[in-house]
DNA sequence: AAGAAATTTGAACATCCCTTCAAACTATGG
DNA sequence: CCATAGTTTGAAGGGATGTTCAAATTTCTT
């Protein structure tokens, strides 16, 4: 299957195969399953991409990628900083046990302490989370919709830790912290942070 | 090496190569790295476990239970609430990049989303210290010493996922977070939580 | 000290997995 | 339709690993 694809959108395809490879086998998913999860035999693989390493590594560097634009890209859709907030805490949360971003994202916190690339680009990506959450905090607070309890910066390292926490213990099946319950906890930190009830009101758009 | 050791006494040693083994080669470390920490070639190993899953699984359980014990340790030799939250949430963080004991549980948390064994071991160990703090909270509200912006269960919740967040990051050598830093983020939120300055003024013992 | 039991070794074996490569196959331009 | 380049296959090689096991070694018992 997949026979007229170009050089790029072959490669494309591989990738796609090794992020699903890592997600049911771990970070050192073999090169059978990528080439398995992609329709073809280790060889077609091997052409494309004469190092496996490299195309797992490229493989977890696009999922971290994708997890973060599309972050972004949902924050965008808001202007009232409020929602803004709530909906992107929200967005950082896995749906559930399985969902497959933020599995990526436990497995190479995993590696992370093994394997300096992936540290790095763990590092990388809770950066540019902070920083996302803190220019949030900053337009909030300049509109005086916020009242920040401290620095902009510690919120928003906070905010992203408990993210990355929740996340954690949702995809490890917490039996009764499920992503609703993440939710209302960051935002008990979060209320008394910005001194906002943090409420959307323009929707019956309850959060449990 | 290490010849007449009883039963018991060699199993806890193999357990112990076993946990060295994880932290070096992550969750599927292989025989010879345990055979090796240990001293002895593989056919030993097998000898006492015969199945090696069991082996790294017993050892990872141990690694687990000791973080825990350890922490309740520390935390039994203070009894003024203010202390016992500042040291234990000290405590729960790694030393640097290459504690040993945090390490193992990054290692295992990227292991969770795939291995259910690991996943309760570690929803396990939430909770327990979700108790741990809850129950410190709960004295330190008793006391007058608190008083809680939030019902016990949810700061206590944001305590642990603030700490393992951290521990994650700096175990991923964070540029910029290091142990002081996270400590001092974790309690710029336990201090507007209980409504106290969290100050130990009984002692120059003044945190790096 | 001698025999029995427990433990460890080291090698043999089977399996898994990455890599290489010649041959087969496919696409595309002439 | 042919030729060429690009792609994929399937098999073979080689290294690493888990497992088994008889022999060697050590420990325990008497």
């Amino acid at each position: 299957m997949a026979k007229g694809k170009s050089r790029q959108a072959r490669r494309e395809t591989l990738v796609g195969a090794a992020r699903q490879a890592v997600l049911e086998y771990g970070t050192d998913a073999k090169l059978v399953h990528v080439a398995h999860a992609a329709g073809v035999t280790s060889g077609a693989v091997l052409y494309h991409f004469p190092d496996v390493k490299e195309l797992l590594l490229e493989a977890n560097r696009a999922g971290l990628e994708r997890f973060y634009d599309e972050r972004v890209a949902a924050l965008a859709t808001f202007d009232d900083p409020v929602e803004q907030l709530v909906v992107t805490v929200r967005n950082g949360l896995p749906v559930d046990s399985h969902d497959g971003s933020v599995r990526l994202l436990c497995e190479l916190g995993g590696a992370a302490g093994r394997q300096p690339v992936y540290a790095a680009l763990l590092t990388s990506l809770y950066d540019r989370q902070v920083a996302m959450y803190e220019s949030m905090l900053k337009v909030g607070a300049a509109r005086g919709v916020f009242r920040l309890a401290s620095n902009a910066l510690t919120i928003a390292r906070n905010l992203v830790a408990l993210e990355d926490a929740y996340g954690y213990r949702i995809i490890a099946g917490h039996p009764t912290i499920d992503r609703d319950i993440a939710v209302s906890l960051i935002l008990d930190y979060a209320r008394t942070a910005t001194d906002n009830p943090l409420v959307i009101n323009s929707e019956g758009d309850d959060e449990q």
